[in-house]
DNA sequence: CTCTATTCCGTAAACGTTTACGACGATAAC
DNA sequence: GTTATCGTCGTAAACGTTTACGGAATAGAG
């Protein structure tokens, strides 16, 4: 099964069975023929380990992931974008894996795990927090890396974000439109550049749209079921609850459509709900359906594929050899949940 | 940056670096000190490949998931599995990966792929098929590998399943007491054993139960949203419609609720709704929230490892040498969105 | 002092590839 | 007939580890 016994087998040399099934061009065609063959018949594929030990290339591509993942984020968003990186790889041979880790601070061991050990040819990252060392890492080791969100400095590395400054224009465009002016949001940890940035946006949208600030009105909690159940328990036991509020996180809209529901209110009718999250699946289906926004999740994935190839030595050319960050845009897909006017 | 560096800047051999790294009692207590101390300072970790190659094994196991996961099933089950898959490894230095793959033909590929270039030192499956050709592939090539659901043929490898049996009979028993005597059943492809067993269940206690069985009341469709919002509607078209109805697939309530919503009905009320899914966060959180069946996943994944690493030589002793195949139970909990008497 | 056992360590082979280098034969050029 | 060119292939080194083997030094037993 080694590269050995094939060439043995074939009464040709070691080097001539490597070159033929690496397609360089010295070898004959009825040879390469020959060996092709039999490397299909005896099921022969080169030793990963071999081969990377030699040319210092493995062929894999990790992405980290926390395990925190499953309960505050919505997984699904994950799922999509890795079906676009994965194909996107797969167009160049090479493999995605996805390295689920402990957060926080392990993250950085697994890190430097992979980079040492060499485990792969390159890493994304999905969740950058403020000073992420992990990042500082990396680009002292000069390891190719891209990052799903932006880094707080904007950084010299590959990256694919979305324009949250336009979701939250868009959105409270819309409720204002609608007749809003008491609308509330409710974030995660700032500690992540995306609710941090999510924040400023909201502050400056609200400005200009010439409405108060109240910053009672502002809730950073968790963002699964449980954070936007307490979240609007506390709102509508304010004095004067908001009369809309923005959920960027999608999960956090279920705990706030149960306490709804549990109340008797309903959403897009007694409060307006509004999410700035990807429209997955489920957003259609919830009761009523979810303004959310429309997102090209696969093609975003393949994008950061691409962006994080162009900064590979090996594929650079292919890809023009530029430092690839890019904002994607999106459609606010306007649903039931918040479609009624106030006063 | 290699074995080599290091032994240098040490002044001792490489075979000693080694040695010491690698915990062998023949190396002296203040020589293994000095050696550890200059490789974490120096940042030296052995490189994969190069052991891999000397010794064969690559401490690596990987989960394969096919990207149908994203539109099929609740990808949260499967976070909350791997969650407990890696920590059972990590205790073995071994890493869990995933590997994602586009769904059907490819996936033999895949897994030929990691098998022959030596990617994983066990693999890990997750959904297999009626006559599964990766299971006789790895079987014949002796190579490590579990399944999260057993296969038809029971097999000689080990896995876990969940008792659905038990689900199904609990779940039966449960509407029968709220005098449910038309009860529908909505299933993914029979072609997985998972949703042939639930039919094969559902058959057996409609019978025991004394209740008529009406193959019209058996829907065969997609497991997501959409298949759940269908098969609602195809069944409030019909001329006498059932009471209740069970959604194994979690997702599907989600469509079913939807349609339900929007025809002003309500489940719990109109119609009684039933899960056999895991408990995730979301059931407790729907509107009403969904009876279901609580599981410990987490201690499902620890468990699938366990079995997996009890039949790998390297780990067999640790685990007694057993061919572990285990049905786990779960607890019927009950919610409101079936909370009610007919007739 | 001799012999043996023990402790520690260096040497070198091996794992399965890829690839630089050189060699060989055949063909073409003069 | 000599030389250069080309196409094809074999040889061997190298990648970074681990480990079997043997050797040197020390200690203990007689």
């Amino acid at each position: 099964m080694g590269i050995k016994e094939l060439a043995r087998h074939l009464n040709i040399s070691i080097g001539t069975v490597s070159r033929a099934l690496n397609g360089h061009p010295e070898v004959n065609a009825e040879t390469r023929k020959r060996v092709l063959e039999a490397a299909a018949e005896l099921g022969y594929a080169p030793d990963q380990a071999g081969r990377s030990l030699r040319q210092g290339t493995l062929n894999v591509v990790a992405l980290l992931l926390s395990t925190d993942l499953t309960s505050k984020t919505d997984t699904m968003f994950f799922m999509e974008l890795s079906r676009g990186i994965q194909d996107q790889f797969a167009e160049h041979g090479l493999d995605l894996v996805i390295h689920l880790n402990k957060p926080d601070l392990d993250m950085l061991d697994r890190v430097k795990r992979i980079v040492e050990r060499r485990q792969a040819d390159a890493l994304i990252l999905a969740e950058t927090r403020d000073n992420d060392p992990r990042l500082d890492y990396l680009a002292g080791r000069n390891f190719p890396f891209a990052t799903m969100g932006r880094s707080w400095s904007g950084g010299t590395h590959p990256w694919m974000d979305l324009d949250f400054d336009f979701a939250m224009r868009a959105a409270i465009d819309r409720l204002a439109g609608f007749g809003h002016r008491r609308v509330a949001l409710v974030t995660g940890d700032p500690g992540y550049r995306l609710d941090s940035m999510l924040q400023d946006a909201f502050r400056r949208e609200l400005a200009e749209h010439g409405m108060p600030l109240d910053e009672a009105l502002m809730i950073k909690t968790d963002t699964h079921e449980e954070g936007g159940y307490k979240a609007m328990t506390d709102f509508l036991a304010m004095a004067e609850p908001p009369t809309a509020v923005i959920f960027p996180h999608y999960r956090a809209v279920v705990g706030a459509y149960s306490y709804l529901s549990e109340t008797g209110r309903q959403p897009g009718r007694d409060v307006a709900i509004l999410s700035c999250s990807a429209d997955t699946a489920i957003a259609q289906f919830m009761a009523p359906p979810l303004t959310c926004f429309r997102l090209d999740l696969y093609g975003l994935g393949r994008r950061l594929a691409q962006a994080l190839l162009a900064s590979m030595p090996r594929f650079a050319e292919s890809y023009g050899n530029a430092l690839i960050q890019e904002i994607w845009p999106w459609e606010l897909v306007g649903r039931d949940s918040d479609g009624f006017h106030v006063g």
